[in-house]
DNA sequence: GTGAAAGCGCTAACAA
DNA sequence: TTGTTAGCGCTTTCAC
C-alpha cells in the first residue's frame, strides 16, 4: 500500500536529522560521492529517507532545474489503432527512463498543434515527438532553435533539418502496388489523404511510377482528412467505385481502408470475392477479415524503439550538438488473400 | 507560429509598467475588480500581455497553488480500442477546461499501478481517472483520503465508497445469453478473464443466470488476463473448443472476442458459419466482419462524459463534501448475423 | 488601489 | 566535509 506521505519535505527530513538540506539533497541526488560527504552521514540520510518513503515534489525539482521529465507524444488521432499502439510502447519504454508521457491528439489541425505546444512550452515539456500537421514546420522550427528535443514521425518537411523515423512511403507503395499489377490487376485504384504533407504524397508517387511503368492508368481518390463526417468518406469511396471499373484498389492508411472496406461490404458485396485490396498499416483485424486483407505493415516496435533511442540522445545533449538523425525504416509486405487474383 | 516567448515573468512585465508583480498577478487572474484596481491599470497590463502573448509558468504556478491543471488517465492498456476510444474523447474535454490529460497503463498488474499512482502524487496531479487492477483498493483508499479527486471506471470495489461509472454488466450479459437462447442456442460457452474483479463476475453471473435459468449447461473458460503471450491464450480457447461441443460462445471481452475469431479462422472455420457468437465490447471491424459479429456495446461517448462531469465537479469541490457519484449506465445490444441460428 | 514580501520545495554556488 | 542562502516564478496576506 502507497505510504501516507505525510508531505515530506527536505527541510524537515534535514530539520529531523539535525543536518542542513544541501547535504540532504546531495544524497538524494548521487552527489554525496562528488561532494565528500562522508559514509556514515549518507547512510544516515538514506536510510530515514527510505523509511518515511520520501518522495521529492517534482515539480520543485522542475521549477529549479527546468526539467519535467514529461515527453509530449502528439499524434492526429489517439484512439487511431496504429498511434495508440505505438504510444503504448513508447509510453513503457519512457517509464523504464523515469519520463512520463503527456499523449495527444492533433487531427492533423495546425491550430490544435499550435494550441498544444503552446500550452506544453510553459510546463518544461522536455521534449516532444510529433506528428506534425501540414502547417507548423515553423512551429517546429521555433522549438528546435530554443533547443528544445524535437523528433518528428510518421512525415517530416523536406525543407526542415531535423529529427526524424520515417518509413519507405514510396518504395513501400511502389512494391505494393508493383504485388498488385503482377497478380494480374490492370486497373488499380489509389484511394488516399487530400494532402501535400509527405508520407501521403510518397505513397502517391510510387503508386503512380509503379501503374505508369506498366502503361496502366492512375485512377486517384482523394478525400479531405477532415471531410465531413464518415458518412461523406464512405459516399466519395462508393461513387469512386461506381465510377470507374477497378479490380483493385491500394488505400493509403488504415482508416480509408476501413471506410471502403464497410462501403463494399454494404453497397458491393459481390466485389469482396474479387476485387483486389491492399491497404497500409496492417490491423489485427485484416487477417480475419473474409477474405483477409493484405498489407504493407509498418514495424511499429522499430518506430517506436527509434523514436525513444532519438528522444533519449537528444535528452542527454544539447539538441544543436549533434547532426539531426534521419531514420527510414522499411515496412513488411504481408500478403493474403486480397491481393490475389481470384 | 508561436512566438519565441522570451522567457516573460511576472518580474519582467511588473518593472516594464513600472508597477508591482501583485498588480499584475492580480490582473492576469482576473481579480483585478474585487481588489478594485483601477480600468486603466487593468487596460494597461492586459495590452502588454498580450503584445508579448505572455503565458505564465505553470510548473511555479502549480507550486504555489498545489493545482497542476493535470488528470491522470490509467487503463489497463490504452493501446485497446475500447480504452483509447474512451481516452480520446475524455482527451477532448479536459483539453476544452484547461486540463491537460497524462495516459497510463497499469497492465492490470498491482505493483504497476501503484508504482504509478506514487510518481503522479509528487506532481500535484489534480485528479485520477482509473480502471483499478484488482489489489489497489487500499491505495485508492488513500488517495481519496488524502482529497485527491478519483473516478473509477469500468470496474469498482464494492466494499470502498466513491465515486465510479460503471455499466450494467449482470443485466448486459444476461439478456445477451438469453438472446442466444432464444435464438435456438442451447450449448452455450463463456470465455472469460480469471478474476475477481466485478465486471468480469458480474459478467459471468449474468450468464449463468440465463442460462440456469433454462436449466442449461454453464461452460465456461478462465483465462488469466497475463496469459503468457498471445499464443497460449489462443491454444486454451482452441482446446476448449474442442473439448465442448459448444454452439454458441459469448466473449467477455473485446480482446478474447480477437483471440477467438483468430482461432476459429485458424482451426475451425467451419464453425465460423454456424457457431452463435456474440461479444462484450462492439469494434468498428465486428460489422464487416464474416459473420458479422453481434455485440454487447458499451456506450463509451456517454462513459467518457460522465466520468469527465464528475471530475470536473470533484475538482471544484473538496472531495468529501458531497456523495460519492456511483453511475451504471446501459449498454446496448447489437444484434448481427453471428448470433442468429443459421 | 497598489506594493512589499513571505513562501511553495528544490538545487547549487559559495562560505565556513 | 557540511551549512547558508539566493532564487526558480508565482500567489496572496498584510501594510500603506
Amino acid at each position: 500500500m502507497i505510504k501516507k506521505s505525510k508531505k515530506y519535505t527536505l527541510k524537515k527530513i534535514a530539520e529531523k536529522l539535525n543536518i542542513s538540506v544541501t547535504t540532504v539533497s546531495f544524497v538524494l541526488n548521487g552527489q554525496a560521492k562528488e561532494k565528500k560527504i562522508s559514509d556514515e552521514m549518507i547512510a544516515k540520510v538514506l536510510a530515514y529517507v527510505k523509511e518515511i518513503d520520501y518522495q521529492p515534489n517534482q515539480l520543485a525539482k522542475s521549477l529549479r532545474t527546468g526539467k519535467s521529465k514529461i515527453i509530449v507524444f502528439m499524434v492526429e488521432d489517439i484512439s487511431n489503432q496504429f498511434f495508440a499502439s505505438i504510444a503504448r510502447i513508447i509510453e513503457d519504454l519512457a517509464y523504464k527512463k523515469g519520463y512520463k508521457v503527456i499523449f495527444c491528439s492533433n487531427e492533423n489541425n495546425d491550430e490544435k498543434a499550435r494550441d498544444l505546444i503552446n500550452i506544453f512550452k510553459h510546463r518544461q515539456i522536455d521534449g516532444y515527438i510529433i506528428i506534425p500537421s501540414p502547417g507548423i514546420e515553423n512551429d517546429i522550427r521555433s522549438l528546435i532553435e530554443e533547443g528544445i528535443p524535437v523528433v518528428l514521425f510518421d512525415r517530416y518537411f523536406p525543407s526542415l533539418d531535423t529529427n526524424y523515423v520515417v518509413i519507405d512511403n514510396e518504395h513501400a507503395s511502389y512494391q505494393g502496388t508493383k504485388h498488385l499489377i503482377e497478380n494480374g490487376y490492370k486497373k488499380i485504384g489509389f484511394i488516399t489523404i487530400d494532402t501535400q504533407q509527405n508520407q501521403m504524397v510518397n505513397r502517391m508517387r510510387g503508386y503512380q511510377i509503379a501503374v505508369e511503368e506498366k502503361d496502366l492508368n492512375s485512377n486517384i481518390l482523394r478525400i479531405a482528412f477532415h471531410e465531413n463526417g464518415q458518412d461523406q468518406k464512405k459516399l466519395k469511396i462508393k461513387k469512386f467505385l461506381e465510377a470507374n471499373d477497378l479490380d483493385a484498389i491500394l488505400f493509403s492508411t488504415n482508416y480509408l481502408t476501413q471506410s471502403g472496406l464497410e462501403v463494399l461490404h454494404e453497397s458491393f458485396p459481390e466485389l469482396l470475392g474479387k476485387l483486389g485490396i491492399l491497404t497500409f498499416d496492417d490491423h489485427e483485424f485484416f487477417k480475419i477479415h473474409t477474405p483477409s486483407i493484405s498489407a504493407i505493415s509498418q514495424p511499429k516496435k522499430e518506430i517506436a524503439v527509434n523514436l525513444m533511442n532519438v528522444m533519449l540522445q537528444l535528452l542527454k545533449k544539447p539538441a544543436k550538438d549533434s547532426e539531426p538523425k534521419n531514420i527510414t525504416l522499411n515496412t513488411e509486405f504481408i500478403p493474403r488473400v486480397s491481393s490475389q487474383h481470384r
